[in-house]
DNA sequence: TCTTATATTGAATTTCAAGTTCAATAAAGG
DNA sequence: CCTTTATTGAACTTGAAATTCAATATAAGA
């Protein structure tokens, strides 16, 4: 799956006409190697502990790009630190979220989908992306107490 | 509706031991009298225009009362401007929001809280609030192309 | 009414994430 | 190998929001 992934960035920069750097090949190598929903200042941090000499800005770059191509997802959660998700085919999901662990669970629902398309179709509305994020506190954080 | 609200702030400062002033009563009048979803930078250039002398911080601080004193709620949406909106006896609803002119439309699905209720229970979540936009383009943007 | 303790204000500063700039560097085709 | 040009990264900028702190205003008691 991650040789897939990289595959496919390769065919979007060979598209784009982007050239192939080391940065963006351990940018991406890390990405796919992290869970499901980092934040950037989280991945910028595991690089740089590994290749101190890569920037900030670069970062931000090509994550842009990773999404640019498919592969990302940026998520905006309740704490104003943007993540990345990983794309996987096909699929959509929302998210429940721990407000004391920060814990991300991720969950789909044909249903609310449906209804979403129904109310959006009402107020004659064309649905580009949605958002549903359920916060509370999660079953372990609960045992905690 | 607008006493009432004023009523409203007034028994929670003095239940909290604040001091009434001149900026909160000015901050809250004009926040009543805007529409829904106001941005805190929105909020102050039209308390700025009429009232010069209210900093920045006020408006902020002031704001943050509001929402403990259950007025107002904040909302954060894709653009990263934080919004307050009135709240309204009881009620909770979500937003379609134009990505284009940003227009905001609120709505309200029972089936959908039910569904939410169930998923988070199915986790062992407790709710504590959740937030659901749906971004696309609006009725009238459309007509415009 | 005057005094005093302290809550509040607001200009200025800080913070923090994110975006931008631009000279230096590196990739890739000729 | 050379040249063109994309890419990089240190430093800087931006913009929202929070914080600081001296000056001011409020409210309660004398």
């Amino acid at each position: 799956m991650i040789l897939e992934k990289k595959k496919s960035f390769n065919e979007f920069a060979v598209a784009k006409g982007l050239r192939s750097t080391r940065q963006r090949d351990i940018i991406l190598d890390i990405f796919l190697s992290t869970h499901q929903h980092v934040s950037v200042e989280e991945l910028y941090l595991k690089i740089k502990a590994i290749h101190p000499g890569i920037g900030h800005a670069t970062v931000y770059r090509t994550l842009k790009l990773f999404v640019e191509a498919g592969l990302a997802r940026e998520i905006l959660l309740h704490d104003g630190q943007t993540r990345y998700e990983h794309v996987l085919a096909g699929e959509h999901h929302d998210h429940l979220v721990c407000t004391r662990c920060n814990a991300i669970i991720e969950f789909e629902n044909e249903t609310i989908e449906k209804l979403q398309d129904e109310i959006a179709f009402k107020h004659g509305f064309i649905i580009k992306s949605h958002k549903l994020e359920i916060y509370g506190q999660c079953a372990r954080c609960r045992a905690k107490n």
